[in-house]
DNA sequence: CGTGTACTTGACAAGAGTCAACACCAGTGG
DNA sequence: CCACTGGTGTTGACTCTTGTCAAGTACACG
């Protein structure tokens, strides 16, 4: 299988053995976890820094009336706040999606890994930012496309994630998101949802199975959503 | 009017005077800007980190279709994209609403002089962490909020956001947002912005002038709002 | 005093939510 | 082995929110 949590930061600059192996050492204890299972709670004091080593979560709020908004898809290779523990408390939810197995690094050992291995580093801080422009594109899209092109521009974005990290092949991808999630995720309902997906698949950019979606035509669907993939960052500056 | 962003990073933690007047004296130097100017332009290649002294300016994306999405707003003493540098190319572009003035420091500086004020480290951290919590509340506004909702939320969000800097007194902060600039903020048009204003105006929650907007009752507001301040973290770990 | 930008309002159209019913499937326990 | 159950997906009819278009008003500024 692999530590896709290392080729994941391999992506965004070199590394050489000795950062490798101390990842692979951070990493070395998972946990096992099922579905729906909440990683942390909103209100909860921050603790250490986890890291998807398999399996699908996600971040999210819940609002008053009772009505959830998923912020964020943490997939293989995602790894969730540097830094968090600074803050009192948790302003969101992390729930796994699928089972997942997971692991934990300690705000004191990340920061004496960070300070040993500058190019882990340098890594971490691209996966920051690259999060953040990810919520930015989000936040465009919740905003200013229609629902068809925001089911379609989040479908791409997943994509092309997936991709980095090598879960595409044949340029098909199986989503384990099931339409309730995408929906939360999406800001619409769950009803709606299906009809926009039923036109995504009439145009023959994706095809559903029950709780799964594949993507048979990526680029049909960048056509639809309108998608720039600057965002993502993956034309990193050279050092 | 002293220095706001120093003021700002106090509030997330002690700084000693070493530390105050390290960060004094790296945005001694700042440049003036008049309103609607660009600081950098999405594509661009990042450049420093810029620090609002002064005035107030925005973060936005631009869709195919030429619509506008106003994805945060940026106040005195905030800074931004700490680290952007090891990106290849703005996801966004950041320009000023009003006449502002804006001091930069370049990424070595910032570097060297985390590295020699750990405090200022800890509190810039902070800072991003913040503003990723504020991006969450954000997508959970646009996705699950309705539009009177929304706007009484992010007039809420101004409010403690400025109040947190002294720009609020009697309880009364103005605005120099548009219904445009506002607008473009809530994934709504400036017609129907119009309309939920003029009800939050008639609810007695805001008063609106020309191009200013002003809020008189924040505890009424934050009621329509269903407001919870968790994310913008005011209450921090004690070290 | 004219001109451009922002704000305001009304009438109408389109998009998305709501409600309700039903289909489908996986897992459970009898 | 089968009936039952609960969660998910699907569809239709209807309502309501929001966008669109168009016209007009109010300022600010040169």
């Amino acid at each position: 299988m692999g530590n896709r949590f290392i080729d994941k930061l391999k992506s965004y600059g070199v590394l050489d053995t000795a950062d490798a192996s101390a990842l692979e050492a951070a990493t070395a204890r998972s946990q096992d976890y099922g579905a729906k299972a909440d990683l942390i709670r909103e209100g909860d004091r921050p603790g250490p820094v986890f890291v998807i080593l398999e399996g699908w979560a996600c971040r999210y709020k819940v609002l008053p009336s009772g009505t959830r908004q998923v912020t964020a898809f943490l997939m293989p290779g995602d790894c969730c706040d540097l830094h968090v523990g600074l803050l009192a408390e948790m302003d969101h939810t992390i729930q796994t999606i699928t089972q997942a197995k997971i692991a934990t690094i300690g705000r004191e050992e990340m920061d004496r890994l960070m300070d040993a291995h500058p190019k882990v580093a340098r890594a971490m801080y691209i996966a920051q930012l690259i999060d953040e422009g990810i919520m930015r594109a989000w936040i465009t899209s919740m905003g200013r496309r229609t629902s068809i092109e925001r089911a379609a521009h989040l479908i791409c974005e997943l994509y092309l994630r997936a991709a980095n990290i090598g879960l595409v092949s044949n340029a098909e991808l199986i989503l384990p998101l099931s339409q309730l999630v995408l929906a939360d995720a999406l800001g619409m309902t769950p009803v709606h949802l299906n009809r926009v997906l039923k036109e995504l698949k009439l145009q023959a950019a994706v095809s559903l199975q029950r709780g799964k979606l594949m993507i048979t035509d990526p680029a049909k669907l960048m056509r639809i959503a309108g998608f720039d993939e600057n965002y993502l960052h993956r034309r990193l500056r050279v050092a």
